[in-house]
DNA sequence: GTCACCATACCGACCAGTCGGTATCCCACC
DNA sequence: GGTGGGATACCGACTGGTCGGTATGGTGAC
């Protein structure tokens, strides 16, 4: 902990400070002067901790990344059948973006601006992300609890589609709590994935 | 018609050049001297089809809004019943969110840096588009053909997060065409709608 | 003394938008 | 049918300002 002493470390702050602007006015339109004003510190302090700029974005990303991939391996290694997994995950992972909306939003509206290594990577963990969610689709459709006929990387990009466009539309002073959306969307996906569709 | 004695006229010229650099590497990392190198003229050009570089962008979502709101508009006047009716407008919207992937992708990743005037101007043709299918919808869970259990306004958003997000995955490349697509996020779609869902 | 931590002053690059000017087209009018 | 003059289309140099990043200095802890 450095002179400032508040509660919280200081690069925890900025990258808090950070999100917050960024979600609200979007990367590019945020200067570095306006973060460590909101930080209450100048520049100096902020690059002694993040070497450029996009570090904060990187850190944001892995932070979120991190928690979402914690949380999906305790879901998966549960023993309850496939169609129970596959919807608890599925309503977690609403939830816990919902209760990072912000990171959620900037990660969604600012991935492309970083540089195209720093891109490949976050793509690379994301895509680990989904995998793992797919293997829980295909061992559904091995085992007849879903239906076969639709590709289960679709059906993963569709879910996750509907889970990026939260930010969009969802307000924590609306009609639906978190947990009422997580269980809508996953019954929506479990209802989309049962066999026998009509003709 | 100008002097550039092209085919195209050229703000129409300037709208694609922007479009296709803006989608590759985000609004704010294209200057308006790339874009107007590209297309072959120089700044004085642009600034006299377009007062701002902002305009550029409106330009752009309006002319998809306009697009995807009369094909949807033509679909919905069918005497089809409602599934029909709903599973052709979905998988339509899908086909021409592919077949203008760049706009799309635009469109999402920029439109909060709009100006908050345009941002409500722009929101409000886009909800007023929710709207419409939002009706198609309720249509049809008041005839009991949709189960009536889960928000309307909540499945059109869960639909449309999906297809915002295929610029994310979709490649022309790949190993599903834009009709396939929009025939899986359809079939989707109405399944997830069918009466009397699991447990 | 030295090292982590942070402030301050400053640099170089870039960029949206402006503005005076020029070339070309259109058309009324003789 | 030429001609004058205004409107349209476009050029390109310039500017005021911003921004990410750096260099240097100070200061307290051990």
């Amino acid at each position: 902990m450095g002179r400032t002493g508040d509660g919280e470390a200081l690069p925890q702050r900025l990258l808090a400070v950070a999100t917050r602007l960024f979600a609200e006015k979007g990367f590019e339109k945020t200067s570095v002067q306006e973060i460590v004003e909101a930080a209450g510190v100048t520049k100096g302090a902020m690059y002694h901790y993040f070497a450029a700029k996009d570090d904060l974005l990187q850190e944001i990303y892995q932070r979120l990344l991190r928690m979402q991939r914690e949380r999906l391996e305790a879901i998966m290694a549960g023993a309850q059948p496939v169609a129970r997994r596959l919807h608890t995950a599925a309503a977690d992972v609403v939830v816990t973006a919902i209760a990072n909306l912000d990171d959620a939003t900037v990660f969604l509206q600012s991935m492309h601006l970083l540089s195209p290594d720093r891109q490949r990577a976050v793509r690379a963990a994301r895509r680990e992300y989904h995998e793992r969610f797919r293997s829980l689709v295909e061992e559904g459709q091995r085992a007849g609890t879903f239906r076969g006929d639709v590709p289960a990387d679709l059906v993963v990009d569709y879910f996750f589609g509907a889970v990026h466009h939260l930010g969009a539309w969802f307000r924590s002073d609306g009609r639906l709590t978190p947990q009422q959306v997580g269980t809508h969307f996953a019954d929506l996906l479990l209802s989309s994935l049962r066999p026998e569709p009509g003709p």
